[in-house]
DNA sequence: GTCTATAGCTAGATAGAC
DNA sequence: GTCTATCTAGCTATAGAC
């Protein structure tokens, strides 16, 4: 949309990485200045406030997790189902400065959420985007399982993934070892569905 | 060990609601002194600093969440391998005073660990027990499941419940939703065991 | 749009009396 | 052990010049 490589994207990449660094309720608005290259009076000047700043943020990291996620190198011979199913699921354990930016982030607005009702909305909006799309990618798989499985099945697959994931940023669980948990956890609930078609 | 009642106890229970309330780092010593009933000093006076408190209160949860966990009442029938495994990873989805307090400072302590590298050894040791108690009692309703298999089976697990915990308590997902994905996937991972006993 | 300077407040921590 | 009073630091936010 707008010019990428301007002033505003500047500071919410900075904020992004800062917010990696010191959470959201770490971030403290003269660090954000400083890691950006400017004044605090112009981060204000931008954003309004401190709030406007975590919400322009998420927003941010948002749109960029979504581009990580759908977009892929275009020559890359195309995915079945069940591959486009792993990279969408995989793609979040990855040890790059983007995607460690963005899970903390997530984190981060999932744990602030618990005390800040202001943010429950939004979150449980996403989050149900997010599930259902993961059931009907399931359901690419196994065109022949119900919709409640399938529901399900998507539920314990983004939540592990969201315990997974902050586990392994608060140093509980190496990179590998949570992919290959990620992994056979889509084993698992796949050859669940395979095998029970008619269940639930 | 100690009177449960003394002043010191009043304290870390003050502490464990207002943490439940505002979370780790929404904690003001402030507020804690009012709940508690006493004046700032005081606290200052038992734990040393806002760091003494933190460290105080987990520890004070942990021991709690482990005699809920573990005691159960003596007249009960006794539990087979599969209910007292139910009854571990079910009881954290209980919308009681205790349980709230107790999850929520848990998934505040897993939450700070990301940006707090002094909580992050202390927090991979209470994980690592935790999931190797699940391992057993997975072994228990599966004796000829391999030792690999089970600790995987326990990890995704352990996982999953702080996932589906923290979507719980930020307001995505129901409470009754939450138990009954928390319980099928214990079924899913039971019939895996049981169904592939030589794999891994 | 961007900066420098600073007002104003909040919250952690301590001094000293009882 | 416990309180009242207060010191101090650090942070959000704004005023005003350029």
């Amino acid at each position: 949309m707008a010019d990428r490589s301007d002033r505003r994207t500047t500071m919410l990449e900075a904020a992004a990485r800062v917010i990696a660094r010191r959470g959201v309720r770490g971030l403290r608005v003269e660090e954000l200045a400083a890691e950006a290259g400017v004044s605090t009076a112009l981060i204000y000047y931008h954003f309004k406030n401190r709030q406007g700043i975590l919400r322009a943020t998420l927003d941010f990291i948002n749109d960029r997790a979504e581009s990580y996620t759908t977009s892929r190198d275009p020559d890359a011979p195309p995915l079945d189902a069940r591959g486009e199913l792993e990279q969408t699921l995989l793609l979040e354990f990855q040890d790059t400065a983007t995607v460690r930016e963005n899970s903390t982030a997530w984190g981060e607005l999932r744990a602030s959420a618990v005390f800040d009702p202001d943010l429950r909305e939004d979150l449980a909006r996403a989050t149900l985007v997010w599930d259902q799309e993961v059931a009907e990618l399931l359901g690419k798989v196994h065109p022949m399982a119900g919709a409640g499985a399938l529901a399900q099945a998507a539920e314990r697959l983004t939540a592990l993934l969201e315990g997974l994931s902050t586990r392994w940023l608060s140093g509980s669980l190496p990179l590998a070892h949570a992919r290959a948990l990620m992994s056979e956890a889509i084993d698992v609930e796949l050859s669940r569905l395979g095998g029970a078609v008619t269940r639930s």
